[in-house]
DNA sequence: TTTATAATTTAGCCTTGGCTTAGTTTATAC
DNA sequence: GTATAAACTAAGCCAAGGCTAAATTATAAA
């Protein structure tokens, strides 16, 4: 039962809010996965980023050209893909977000199996207030 | 720095896996807000259902035939929209979902406007392990 | 060094979920 | 009871992000 309905226009911000986080979640996982793949085996292979991103060769193709076009990373056909600068600095802080968000799951109890499954989607739409109260409960957790 | 990649299979599974729920994410929202409007309004008008979710009407009507195809509402040409059975249930659950998740985002600091905002995208991605995790510490905050 | 295999790209298809513009139906006001 | 306004639908466009099948390029093996 609900009583009364939110602020229309505020309702709307929030649904519209959603929808734009939307719109970066793919590039944020690509340029953290890209990321990584260059830090453990030196380069990142189409072949490699379409496997764990559960997708076909030709999809992970497509989304790479889109960051290409956005800016993010850069290649050169049949070659392997690196990060721009801007492509960089994203990775890292999705990363970053991703770990607190997976270490803070695992800080009220959940199991890795699930806390790595949440947070994979959850990341994209935690705020920077909430970001930091998951890193506060982390970091009493810690202290004893 | 990563030193090691997570295994490719349980990877590209936990990709999908929130592929999977966005696919789901429209309809979730959709049958809560519809639900909500019946339960205040007396009934769920698209012009309402377009406003709130801050979309254009002719979006919501497409979206909602969509929801008719899979059996979630149905309603008859300009008038307002039902949910059916199906519709009903899942718009319990998700508002169950979206307010464990509210009220946990409160229970932990976070502020009302931020504890709206963020729940409203994260409410999709949380398993029912972390649901259960979230409601322990919900539940323990009001004991004191 | 040729040949086979693996990696990548190209082309073309589909669904979702956005939009605008224009037409139709229903409700309201006079 | 008719005119106007509001609500809804229809048509058509677009981008993202999935897919398959086929062509191309690069790499590895014989
Ligand atoms: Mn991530
Ligand atoms: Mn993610
Ligand atoms: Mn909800
Ligand atoms: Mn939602």
């Amino acid at each position: 039962m609900v009583r009364t309905l939110p602020n229309v226009s505020e309702q709307a911000a929030r649904f519209t809010l959603v929808r734009e986080a939307h719109k970066t979640e793919a590039t944020e996982d690509y340029v953290e996965l890209i990321d990584d793949l260059i830090s453990v085996n030196g380069e990142a292979r189409l072949v490699d980023i379409a496997s764990r991103m559960g997708v076909t060769q030709p999809t992970a193709s497509k989304t790479l050209a889109r960051l290409q076009r956005d800016g993010y990373v850069n290649s050169e056909p049949y070659r392997s893909i690196f990060l721009t600068q801007m492509g960089k600095d994203l990775a890292d802080e999705s990363r970053f977000k991703h770990e607190v968000v997976f270490q803070f799951l695992l800080t009220i109890g959940v199991s890795k199996e699930a806390a790595k499954r949440d947070s994979e989607g959850m990341e994209h739409h935690v705020s920077d207030e909430t970001l930091k109260a998951f890193k506060k409960i982390i970091r009493k957790h810690q202290a004893r």
